[in-house]
DNA sequence: CGAGTGATTGACTTAGATCAATGACCGTGG
DNA sequence: CCACGGTCATTGATCTAAGTCAATCACTCG
């Protein structure tokens, strides 16, 4: 379920971890590239600086998130990435990987399948950017999530960790939760939300 | 620059094109998967569908979007796909690709890395989403599309679509870029926006 | 020339952001 | 063992930026 347990032994040996302080550099646009990173903990932001010193950020990672995959491709970087909070991240190294990639077809597919899967949940998740409105949004959420069973869906974690993914803030997901519970729409129990039959 | 140039002249022998009409289903949830599919003209919407009829958008594919990546890797589609305007799609064929992906490791990197490039884009524009302020979001785009110079962004099409790609109103782009304007952030011409020195 | 679309601006409304406060819970260190 | 700091969950009040509705002008295309 992980973002990197689709690496094969070999590439796993190579790793390398290394501690962040808060603020400090990773690596920056223009260097050379490393490799595959995996946050192990605390949040690396990827930003690109502008002329006048502004920041955008491309990607905020946290921890079980993987950085820079496409860097593997290409021989420098196209953005900073500075540690947010202090940080440990994990080191693939490009060599390895990539030797590794072409010497077993087998990898490289897993890798492809596991990057066509991001690409498919990243598309959902900007999708459901485009409902404006709160409930209908937690709505595609609920249903894009629900188990087999299409009424349970778990939350994988805290309601605000939720509203962030879902682009509100915690106090207007809370509202929106509690409004859906009060018209019968859903029930809560716990890490559980039930969507209630509609007929 | 498009999303189907890594394909190889086999595969590309391989494809069949296949004329939609409006809200005609190319593929529904539980078929067996048959391939990548690319858009060549019109709209096609991946849906997740619930018990209640709800339909939730997964994507909403246009010409030169390419679809179901992930169903490479799976026997079976999870989601329908549904005409929304009339529409004709190419489908480059499972077993050739995959077999072709198999026999050429170039092939399969060039895919990797197509994905992986499509990662990061995809998590730049979510990014993108959590910014709030539409002012503050356009600035966003400008920075992360600005050519070598940095100040010069190329608008790639309308401002309606630029709009929706920002997940704004056009009505709310258009107010914004004119009070940018009027500010002396940025200049326009035509296709053109230029950024003015912020010192 | 009329239909269709993009660009633009105005007026109005509202949903969600923001600010603020509270209670529950949890780990921890004295 | 308990007080304390921290975070999550929750709710209230207020405000504002962006959505919605609407109208106009410029263009293009058949």
């Amino acid at each position: 379920m992980s973002a990197t347990d689709w690496l094969s032994a070999p590439v796993r040996a190579g790793a390398r971890d290394r501690k962040l302080e808060a603020g400090q550099t990773l690596f920056h646009a223009g260097q050379r590239t490393g490799g595959l990173y995996e946050v192990l903990d605390g949040k690396i932001r990827l930003v690109r600086v502008d002329r006048s010193g502004r920041e955008a950020i491309l990607q905020l990672a946290s921890a079980g998130d993987t950085l820079a995959e496409a860097s593997l491709f290409s021989p420098t970087y196209h953005c900073d990435a500075i540690a947010t909070t202090e940080a440990v991240v994990r080191l693939y190294p490009k060599t390895i990987l990539l030797a590794e990639l072409k010497r077993d077809p087998n990898l490289l597919e897993a890798f492809a399948a596991m990057l066509a899967r991001q690409v498919m949940t990243l598309r959902t998740r900007l999708e459901r950017r485009n409902i404006h409105s709160a409930r209908d949004r937690v709505r595609h959420y609920l249903t894009v999530n629900a188990k087999s069973d299409g009424r349970t869906i778990a939350l994988p974690g805290t309601l605000k960790e939720l509203a962030a993914d879902l682009g509100l803030t915690h106090e207007a997901l809370y509202r929106t939760l509690a409004r859906m519970e009060a018209d019968g729409e859903i029930e809560r129990s716990d890490g559980l939300i039930k969507v209630r039959k509609t007929m």
